[in-house]
DNA sequence: CTTTTTGTTGATTGACGAGTCAATAAACTT
DNA sequence: AAGTTTATTGACTCGTCAATCAACAAAAAG
């Protein structure tokens, strides 16, 4: 019983099984069968909306980019000063948003997969892009010549923390998380102030 | 015409193929037959010394794992006081040994392995255990009750260094990398001398 | 010199999975 | 009402690949 206008439904529900199954599953060898019926359809429907499987993934890594592009503006929005500034961008990094199982558990695939497809890593050089020139716009002011190699920094703490939590178990602690890289941005800014 | 014997050597071709192979192809989807052929044998021989394609893996880790350690223990034999043993340590993790492509590439797809292969997890866990206590005990004459944290952070900065480098093109750049780590722990070093 | 052990591979099996297709049906268009 | 577009799936094709096996050869053991 075909209803109209399935289609932002379906891959809304696709992008989000996608997530899920490579989180639960570890990697990215999950089958598209997997996803289709976690999204509540058949595989040939998944196909049917998107082309193929690698189409799939590229829409939830655009997916989750977005999701971590809007809570990094909507911190951003409201803080203060460039220290604050600095300190909103850390910490939504490790919002409960962003900093959940499945999207670690993404995000460390994403990476394998930007080793072989093109586009996957184009994607996540323009998070990094994007993470650099965030937090470069808030040093510059705080370090003058020093704010490059601590955006390079600081950058690395972040990626780093998400990738060695993808080695524990149980719920990720985005608080003491956020902290590392907190107490990384505050031993280099002794003697600064906005 | 069989000569006696081959075994070790087998298995040593083998486990530098396997590292190699996903290196370049830049994820675990190499097949045995790849990782076979480069090793100059056919598929059905490589089956026969490691039983497995998980064992290859395994295998591989751990030839990984032990040229890492022995690097650090290198490094740590000629290294004077806290503050240069620290030193030693950070640059050993980005030696011209360790900072290599494949390798680099190999080290991402073990945290991917690590997170389906409850073996590869352990080891994974051997390699962190090994490098926080080793900075540790550095790290506590020099910085007290904050050595802990700073050992975590340290930690991070480097397989965040190791995983961004997986991203980049051409030859790593293993002073370059060293250095966004040692300027992590010179800017919590102030103050402190060995 | 025969038996066992070690090395080696081509061929085969068996499973699995991405992507295609034909068919069915409801909902819109004209 | 006839035709078109959108939604949907079961069945199928085709390729790939891990793992096994049978068979052969050389060395070592007895």
């Amino acid at each position: 019983m075909p209803k109209v206008g399935m289609e932002p439904i379906r891959k809304a529900a696709l992008i989000k099984a996608t997530i899920v199954e490579i989180g639960r599953v570890g990697s990215l060898d999950v089958t598209v069968s997997q996803i289709a019926k976690r999204a509540g359809m058949s595989s040939a429907l998944a196909h049917h909306y998107f082309g193929s499987k690698e189409d799939m993934f590229l829409a939830a890594m655009r997916h989750i980019l977005s999701l971590y592009g809007a809570e990094v503006r909507g911190a951003l929005a409201m803080a203060q000063g460039h220290d604050g500034r600095l300190r909103a961008v850390v910490t939504a990094n490790f919002s409960a948003a962003n900093f959940r199982r499945e999207v670690i558990g993404a995000w460390l695939n994403f990476w394998v997969l930007a080793q072989t497809v093109p586009q996957a890593r184009r994607l996540l050089r323009v998070y990094q892009g994007r993470l650099r020139s965030n937090l470069l716009s808030s040093l510059r002011p705080l370090a003058g010549s020093r704010a490059e190699e601590l955006a390079e920094g600081l950058g690395a703490v972040i990626d780093g923390v998400y990738l060695r939590e993808a080695l524990k178990s149980g719920a990720p602690d985005g608080k003491a998380a956020a902290k590392i890289a907190i107490n990384y941005m505050n031993a280099h800014m002794k003697g600064f102030t906005s």
